[in-house]
DNA sequence: CAGGATCCGATCGGATACTG
DNA sequence: CAGTATCCGATCGGATCCTG
């Protein structure tokens, strides 16, 4: 360990969490995190339909998103006690502002990301299809 | 292999690039991405500064990332062919557009995770202290 | 100086099985 | 249904060494 005297391993986050924009950065610089949110967008969903709608995701990554996005307050848990159990994730009033990067990041996307440029990986990406996000006008 | 039917490891890419959003997501869901256009967007920068205004990452990571952004057209690698070698990296028209999404971040950033919530996890985040980024409007 | 090639450990994320 | 705990393979990213 000798090229910059790293110190962490996976330093993913060393312009880390020391400013505003690094923290973003690094809990946007999640792909799942974002996919999560963009859906979380549209409405409330429970557990399973959001792992549906996000396509292929184990429960595992899915319910750690979401722990994370709940501390951070971007996320609110509302568990039904009933059987069988029910719980729906529904973005916070600060949650939904995170529209507004989603918005940007849709914006750049069409722009410069319209089916052309980009190698193609996957072919049943229906998850998102179809149904245009519309993150646009969120507020 | 059975808890959705997924064929590909690491499946980040599900929600996949099919739609310019998704792929949005793929692009700028990755940490070291949004680092570089962010210090790129400051003006051009030579591999080894660029290295060492990141603070740590390897040579390998940071080459990655540049021949991608390079391939998507987001980034000018500009070589002088003279000794001892001078490489500038610099935006290009489409990739100087990223700072609408990087300033959306920042935004967001300083409304909701200023120094405060999140666990403070690294200490000597020097590398984008002081000099604010000043995307722009910083609002 | 800019980066390619390799080796390798750390981490992430998926699959499975199990619980309330 | 909504997770949690565990096992484990695939990938990422760092460190090194090396070349033009």
């Amino acid at each position: 360990m000798k090229e910059s005297e790293a110190k962490h391993p996976t330093d993913t986050h060393q312009a880390c969490a020391a400013t505003p924009l690094g923290r973003a950065i690094h809990l946007l610089g999640d792909s799942w995190v974002l996919l999560i949110v963009m859906n979380l967008l549209q409405g409330p969903l429970r557990f399973n339909m959001l792992r549906a709608t996000l396509g292929h995701i184990s429960s595992k990554t899915l319910a750690s998103r979401l722990r994370l996005l709940e501390e951070l307050g971007f996320v609110q848990r509302q568990a039904f006690l009933e059987i069988p159990p029910r719980v729906e994730y529904h973005l916070t009033e600060k949650g939904r502002e995170l529209g507004d990067v989603i918005a940007a990041l849709e914006r750049f996307g069409n722009k410069h990301l319209s089916d052309s440029v980009v190698s193609p990986t996957c072919e049943e990406c229906i998850a998102l299809d179809g149904e245009a996000p519309a993150v646009k006008d969120v507020r």
